[in-house]
DNA sequence: CTGCAACTGAGACTCAGTCTCAACTAGGCA
DNA sequence: TGCCTAGTTGAGACTGAGTCTCAGTTGCAG
């Protein structure tokens, strides 16, 4: 919950190098979004946002979460879920998810030498990497402990599918 | 196009297995796919058959695709797009992606380092993997021949967005 | 050949996300 | 301080992928 502050003010830079506002509901996402959350969707804002009764239409969300990504203040990424999930921007640069499939828990993790790894691979056929994208669904720590078993994945072999599984 | 009768064979053999039948439209939907197609759309799908004067409806298809996806004949996967994407299982095992974000190009890789290298990292962080997603976006041989140039992804983070981009 | 469980198509529905447009407002300028 | 206007908002219509329902059809075991 730290410095609130000073992702306003970048998101107020942003906003006026383009000739753009800060509104009421724009600072009252960037409150929410960057004193609460780390990953979350463009529904869950609207519903807390509803909640707290600050009514901010979904078009505004989805709005405001645009420019957000083009602020560079968020990230939009895939969690193996059919809709994107957004997450924070820290000083770091990218990195790669874990998965619980049990529990849901996200778990980041940046690797020099697997990246390295799929650089060789790009060589090898020739191909220029401009971006990645990498997730290991599976059970985390916790869950193991409680007992949970990983579903074996024998014929759901798509992150859709364990995903869709997620949901429930 | 090889085998297709193999594919069909497998197919029956999982209907009559579960108590299902092999109907006119699924015999026609594995020949269309298996003759043809190896990275495919649902949607496209419905507009190949349509074209072939093969009156197929939008809701058999998916529901011929689920159970494909459940006899283990095809798999789902998501290639950065917002909706998934269908391909063949041929006899090998699990392989990710590279995606070319100028011509849509999809080459298959497999390299045992690389999963070595996501075991120990779970192992590290003590999760159990079950399954895992990488897509590699980028520019294909190809296509930098052409004199393509990588879209520079400064502020466009997101595999989503880049995926936007190339269904323009 | 027959019966019935499984299947199909049409179209209604859902859900995430986008678009439109009239009414509203931030903030640059006088 | 107050005006003006480009940018912003909310409501709700729209889109596109995918799911569901239900009445009519069909594969296939007996």
């Amino acid at each position: 919950m730290p410095s609130i502050q000073r992702e306003l003010t970048r998101f107020q830079n942003f906003l006026s190098a383009q000739g753009l506002k800060l509104t009421s509901e724009r600072t009252a996402l960037v409150r929410e979004i960057f004193g609460t959350h780390y990953h979350f969707e463009a529904d869950e804002l609207l519903f807390t946002m509803k909640e707290k009764s600050l009514k901010i239409s979904r078009a505004t969300i989805y709005r405001t979460l645009e420019l957000l990504v083009k602020s560079g203040l968020v990230r939009r990424v895939h969690l193996g879920e059919d809709h994107y999930h957004y997450e924070h921007v820290r000083g770091d640069s990218h990195h790669d998810h874990l998965i619980c499939t049990t529990c849901g828990t996200v778990i980041e993790f940046h690797d020099l030498q697997l990246e390295a790894r799929q650089h060789q691979i790009c060589d090898r056929k020739k191909f220029t990497p401009t971006f990645h994208n990498l997730q290991i669904l599976g059970i985390c720590e916790a869950c193991q402990k409680k007992g949970e078993r990983p579903h074996s994945p024998d014929r759901v072999q798509s992150i859709g599918e364990v995903a869709m599984q997620l949901r429930k």
